[in-house]
DNA sequence: CTGAAAGCGCTTACAG
DNA sequence: CTGAAAGCGCTTACAG
C-alpha cells in the first residue's frame, strides 16, 4: 500500500502538502494540487486510518453499546443497528458493535482504550451506571433510551407513556373493560429498565381515568413467555379481553395460547403491541400496534452522537421523545358481548 | 488519560519496559514488574488502541461485511452477528459492521484504509467480485457462504443441497407428490447468490429421484412475497401440497395465504423452511425446519478469520460445510387424500 | 503558497 | 535484565 510519503515523492512535493490537499485545510495552487491528485491516482493511495487516528486523535468510529445481545435477537434490534449504520456511513463514520455480559466493564473499556470517538448506549436504565461512568470520564455519548434525570444528555427514545396511553384509549373505545400489559423480562437489565418502568407507570395510572381495570404481567422475552401468561389469563380471568405486549417478541406465544384456548383473535381476544411498522407487518397475522420507529431512533442516535463529536461538548443537548402512531391491522376488535367460553 | 510514558515515569523505568511488562514479550525481573504493575494501577492506565494499532500494524478489529442490510433485517442475520461478536470478544477482537449499497466499493475501502485487520464476507455469490478483490489485494478474509471455486479460501456455509434433500425426503415420505420451493429474491444479489442457486439445483435434481414433481418460485423477501406465490399456487395448482421456504421470512405470508384459501396447515398444506432453531421456535406456529445454525456459522467465521490473522497466510484453509438436522414442529403432515377444495 | 519538523502513543529491533 | 531510539503513517503548528 502506498503511503503519503510515496505520494509526496511521486508528486515532488512535501508530505504536508499532500495532507493539505486531502484535507483542504489550506489553499494549494492549481498546478501543485493537480500533481498531487494525479500522484494519488497513480499510486492508488488511500490514507491509512491508523495513522490518521493517532495523529488527529479521532478515529471517526462510534460504538453501539448493546448489553448482552443473546436475549434479544429480534428484528427491531436489527433496525436500530440499521439506522445507526446508515447515518454513520453518511457522515463517514464506522460503527463497532459491542456486546457484553458485563455492560459496565465494556463501557469502561470503550472509554479507556480509545478505539472509538464516542458511544451510543442502548437499553438504558433509569439510573444507568454506564451513563454515570461516561459522564465522569467525559467520554462523548448519546442514548437510545433515557434516564430519569437527563440534564445535559443527548438522547432519543420512544414516548412509552404516550404509546401505552394510545393502547388504553383504543381498547377502551372498543368496549374492553379489563386489560393486561405484558412486559418482557430482560435478564441483564434491572427492574429500572426504562421502557418497562415507564410503560408500567403509564398503564397503572391510565386505567382509572378510562374506567378500566387491569393487571401487569412480567414474563421471559421468549417464545413461551407470552404463551404461559396468556394461558393463565384465559384460564383464570376470562373477562380480560384486551392485551398489550410491550415487545412484539411476546406476541407469537400470546396468539398461540389464545388459539389453544379456543379463542379467536380479534373476535374473542384483542392483542396489540408496541412494534415497528416492519415487525408488525411481517407478523402473522399483522399486528395492530403503536409504531416503534426503531430505524429512525438508530438514525437520530447516530446523528446526535456525531454532532456532539464534531461540535464539541459546548452545544446544548438534543433530546427527542418520539411519539408513535396507532396503526390498526386487525388483531383488535370490539370486546365480546359476554365473556368467551372458559 | 495516562499514557505509557506516564506509567514509566511513575515506576522509574523506561517506556519500553512498561510495554514489555504488558506484552510479556521479554522477561522482566520481579521487582521491576511489581513497580510497573502498581504504577499502571495507580495511574489507571490502559494502552491506547490507536497507538498500538499504528505501531503493531494490527488493530485487532474485523469487519463484518454485509451487503445492503435493509433488505433482510431478520433475526437470523442478528444471529450471525451475535456469533461473530461472541467469538471476536473471546479473542479480544472488536467487530465493525459495514453495510453498503455498493458492496464492492465497501470491500475495497476496508482493504485500503486499514482500519481493520480482516473482513468476514456475508451473502457470498458463486463468483463474488469482493472475493476476487480481496485475493488480489492479499487482504485477509473469510466467508460465511462460499463460491463455486474455493481453493485456498476459509469459509463456513450451510450445506444447502443436503438441506433441500432432507426437505424432499420428508415431504416424499409424507406422501406428497407435488412440491414447491420458494426462493427469496435478494435485490442486491445477482442470480448467482450461493444459497439460491444451490437450493435450486438440489431441488431440481432431487425431485425425480424421489418420484416427485415440483416447481420453483422466486419472490420478494417480504411479508407479501410468500403470500402472493402461495395464493397463486392454491388457486391454480391444488395438487401442490408441500412447500419449502428457503428463508423463514417468507413463511408468515405463506401461512396467511393458506389460511385465506381455507386450507389448514398441516392438514391440507405442509410448509417447511430452512431456519435457525430460534427462528423456527419463535414462529407462530413453530415451523418444521432444517436447522440453520446461524450463530454457529457466525462463530466459526470469526474463528477462521482470527486464526488466519494470527497464523498468517501459510496455514491451510478451514472449510466447514455444515449439515442441518430436520426438526419436526408441526407444520408438515401427511399429504391430504384428495386435493383440498379449490 | 509551501516545506521541514514535531508529535500522536505505542512496538520492537539494537545495544549494553 | 533493561534502556535509548527508530519508526508506524499520519496532522498540524511553526517558519519562510
Amino acid at each position: 500500500m502506498a503511503t503519503m510519503a510515496d505520494v509526496a515523492r511521486h508528486a515532488g512535493v512535501s508530505l504536508s502538502t499532500v495532507s493539505y490537499v486531502l484535507s483542504g485545510k489550506r489553499s494549494i495552487s492549481g498546478p501543485t494540487r493537480e500533481r498531487v491528485l494525479s500522484a494519488i491516482a497513480a499510486t492508488n493511495f488511500a490514507p491509512n486510518a491508523r495513522g490518521q487516528a493517532l495523529a488527529s486523535r479521532r478515529s471517526r468510529t462510534i460504538v453501539l453499546l448493546f448489553p448482552a445481545l443473546a436475549h434479544d435477537l429480534g428484528t427491531m434490534n436489527m433496525e436500530f443497528v440499521d439506522g445507526t449504520l446508515q447515518t454513520a456511513r453518511e457522515h463517514g463514520y464506522s460503527v463497532m458493535i459491542s456486546v457484553s455480559d458485563d455492560p459496565y466493564e465494556e463501557t469502561e473499556r470503550a472509554a479507556r482504550r480509545g478505539f472509538a470517538d464516542g458511544v451510543l448506549v442502548m437499553e438504558v436504565e433509569l439510573e444507568d451506571p454506564r451513563v454515570a461512568l461516561l459522564q465522569a470520564r467525559d467520554f462523548p455519548f448519546a442514548l437510545i433510551g433515557h434516564q430519569r434525570d437527563n440534564a445535559g444528555i443527548d438522547f432519543v427514545d420512544l414516548d412509552f407513556a404516550h404509546a401505552i396511553g394510545l393502547c388504553l384509549d383504543h381498547l377502551a373505545e372498543l368496549g374492553h373493560r379489563r386489560v393486561g400489559l405484558l412486559l418482557p423480562l430482560i435478564p441483564t437489565r434491572s427492574a429500572s429498565y426504562g421502557p418497562s418502568s415507564r410503560s408500567r407507570e403509564a398503564f397503572t395510572a391510565g386505567l382509572a381515568t378510562r374506567g378500566l381495570t387491569g393487571e401487569l404481567f412480567i414474563c421471559p422475552a421468549t417464545a413461551t413467555g407470552g404463551y404461559d401468561i396468556v394461558s393463565r389469563i384465559t384460564a383464570t380471568d376470562p373477562g380480560m379481553t384486551g392485551l398489550i405486549a410491550n415487545s412484539p417478541q411476546l406476541v407469537p406465544g400470546m396468539l398461540r395460547a389464545g388459539r389453544a384456548a379456543g379463542l379467536d383473535v380479534p373476535d374473542d381476544l384483542s392483542i396489540m403491541a408496541l412494534a415497528s411498522h416492519r415487525v408488525a407487518e411481517a407478523a402473522s397475522p399483522p399486528l395492530t400496534a403503536v409504531d416503534f420507529p426503531a430505524v429512525e431512533m438508530g438514525r437520530l442516535g447516530a446523528e446526535m452522537l456525531i454532532a456532539r463529536l464534531e461540535d464539541g461538548p459546548a452545544s446544548r443537548p438534543t433530546q427527542h421523545l418520539l411519539r408513535g402512531d396507532l396503526t390498526l391491522r386487525g388483531t383488535t376488535g370490539p370486546a365480546p358481548r359476554r365473556p368467551p367460553p372458559p
